[in-house]
Order: structure tokens, then C-alpha cells, then sequence
DNA sequence: TACCAGGTAAAAA
DNA sequence: TTTTTACATGGT
């Protein structure tokens, strides 16, 4: 084993404590990554051929430095750097967020977060499929049991690492889910149609007749149109991908039922907004709509709405 | 024991 | 084209 420590400098304003929280909550102990004391940590794909990175920040998001430590074998000073870029990427650091501010400045409600939130960027999956994934264990149940999904199927079916006593898990590949099958993947307590939809995806990768990495260079329109092809992927888990998987800035899950509740209640409309007026009142947003939702579903997760999240 | 939860596909109107 | 309905599990 040995350490490289690699020193990245992210867009300002930047909050690696309020970044690295947002990302690291919706999995908390499953070991894919954690966020604890101020570090960031988390095991990275195979391909960077290293274990692990720990990540801290300097706490200034108006300078903001990080320092990213690589752990793994016979690592080189190359494989080290990409390594931390891609943390970097996953932590959104290169994110500008300047031309939403402006645009929240503008609304009250939203102006509140900014101020709350302020340097929050938007992390990002590894992988489409693991951000796919996610979102098709996450349709239609609450968070804290889309939690207990994903961290049955990490655990099960991701390859561990012991470091330091800790055990880590990488997320699935394709390969290990598709030959899960639906009775493995419902021992990890999805419902038999998801695990159909998982186990459609994941054998069309590890077959050879589906490259969802390849759909990331796509226009938004056409990304959404061909990942919609997918069984199982409907408007909201693929915008819910835009977001999370491609980091693109202007998506909008309007049938979300959570940001329906949400948006209702601080913009004092007297019934939970339907899908359809969703839609036409997020534009207000535009072309920013996907950090308006950045910021309120974590204004939400981090209990600044009045009423903590249930557990 | 009910009822609900950060939807989707397929049938029916 | 828009509106129902079946699906099916963990948490409270």
C-alpha cells in the first residue's frame, strides 16, 4: 500500500462539508462511501486501480482547496491524479453556481437556501448504471427503504475491500447483477418487476447491446428519449439521471411526489401541485431548474424546511 | 393491521 | 390523448 496526496482547487463558492453530506446521505452505512468528521471517503471503480480516497476541504467556500489522499497498491503518481479528478467529479467541484444565485436571488423562498446552502454543488453518480439503478430501487418508496435496497444489493452483489477493519463495497458492475437474477435481486428486497427492469438493463450491458456510458454525450432531448426506451424508466428517473448522472443543469423530476410536497408548501399553494403545473411553474428556474432541485430536496434531507425528513 | 412512500407500464376511457 | 389500475415492499 501506499499514499499519494493529490491537491485540487474546486469553482467558487464551494462547501466540500455540505457537498460531501448531501452525497454520502442517501447511503449512510451501506460502505459504498461515507462522509464522517471531514472526510469524505469512498472505494473508486476498478478501472483507477485504487482503494480508496479520503477527501478533505480547507472550509472556506469562497477559496476553496481540497485535499484528496489516494490509497492503493504500487500506485503511480498518474493513477493517483486521475483518481482524484474523478472524486473531484463526483463532488461536482468544477460546478459554477453563480448563474443560479442569480437567478434565486430573485425568489424569496429559494434566496433563503441559497444562503443556507450556500457553496452546495451537485454531486454525481460514478456511473450511469449505478445512478440508474438507484433510481429504479427508489420509484415510488420511501428513502429510508430505497436505502435499505441499495445497501442489500451493495453489499450482496459489490465486490468488498477490508481497509483499515472497515469493509467497502464497489457498486455492482452489470456482470454480478445480471447474474443475480430475479430471485437474488428480490432477496435484496426490490419487488419482482423491478428486479425485471434491473436485470433487463444489466444483462443488455454485460451482453454487449447497451452502452449507457455512451449516451452521456447526448443532448438532454435525446438522452431522455433513449434512456425512456428502457423498461422501467419513465420521465422522472430520467431526469432524476440528467441530474445525478450527467450533471445537467436545467432537468426537472415533475412528477416527483417529495418535491411536489415541498414546493407546495413553501410556495403556500393551497394543494400539492400536480405534475403538469410543476412543470410550467418550475420554468421560473430555467435554464437552472436542476439546482432549484438540487437545493430543495437537500434543504429537505437536512431538515431546513421547518420539519426534519422522516426516517 | 392498515396505510403510505422521492413511479411505471399497460389497460381503459 | 388522458385517466385509471395493478404492481408489491419496508417502515410507521
Amino acid at each position: 500500500m501506499n499514499t499519494q496526496t493529490i491537491k485540487l482547487l474546486p469553482t467558487a463558492p464551494f462547501d466540500l462539508n455540505l457537498t460531501a453530506s448531501y452525497q454520502a446521505s442517501y447511503l449512510q452505512e451501506d460502505g459504498l462511501e461515507s462522509y464522517k468528521n471531514g472526510v469524505y471517503a469512498r472505494l473508486m471503480p476498478r478501472k483507477y486501480r485504487t482503494l480508496l480516497v479520503r477527501t478533505t476541504g480547507n472550509g472556506i467556500p469562497d477559496q476553496p482547496e481540497m485535499s484528496v489522499e489516494v490509497i492503493g497498491k504500487e500506485l503511480s503518481l498518474k493513477s493517483a491524479q486521475d483518481a482524484a479528478n474523478e472524486v473531484g467529479r463526483l463532488l461536482g467541484i468544477g460546478d459554477d453556481v453563480r448563474g443560479f444565485y442569480r437567478i434565486a436571488s430573485k425568489d424569496p423562498q429559494l434566496s433563503i437556501l441559497c444562503d443556507r446552502l450556500y457553496g452546495l454543488h451537485s454531486p454525481r453518480s460514478p456511473s450511469i448504471l449505478e445512478a440508474l439503478v438507484t433510481a429504479i430501487a427508489g420509484q415510488k418508496i420511501a428513502a429510508a427503504a430505497a436505502r435499505a435496497v441499495r445497501a442489500a444489493l451493495v453489499q450482496e452483489y459489490g465486490l468488498p475491500i477490508t481497509w483499515e477493519n472497515i469493509t467497502f463495497h464497489a457498486f455492482p458492475s452489470a456482470e454480478a447483477l445480471a447474474s443475480a437474477g430475479v430471485i437474488g435481486l428480490r432477496k435484496c428486497k426490490l419487488s419482482t418487476r423491478k428486479a425485471e427492469y434491473i436485470l433487463e438493463v444489466a444483462r443488455s450491458i454485460h451482453e454487449g447491446y447497451l452502452d449507457l456510458e455512451g449516451l452521456r454525450n447526448l443532448p438532454a432531448e435525446e438522452f431522455e428519449a433513449q434512456i425512456m426506451d428502457l423498461r422501467g424508466v419513465g420521465h422522472w428517473t430520467a431526469h432524476w439521471l440528467l441530474i445525478r448522472g450527467l450533471g445537467h443543469p436545467n432537468a426537472f423530476p415533475a412528477g416527483d411526489l417529495a418535491l411536489a410536497r415541498i414546493i407546495s408548501r413553501i410556495y403556500e399553494r393551497d394543494h400539492t401541485m400536480s405534475p403538469r403545473e410543476l412543470e410550467e411553474f418550475s420554468q421560473r428556474w430555467a435554464p437552472y431548474r436542476s439546482w432549484a432541485t438540487l437545493y430543495l430536496s437537500a434543504a429537505w434531507r437536512l431538515g431546513l424546511l421547518g420539519t426534519t425528513p422522516k426516517q
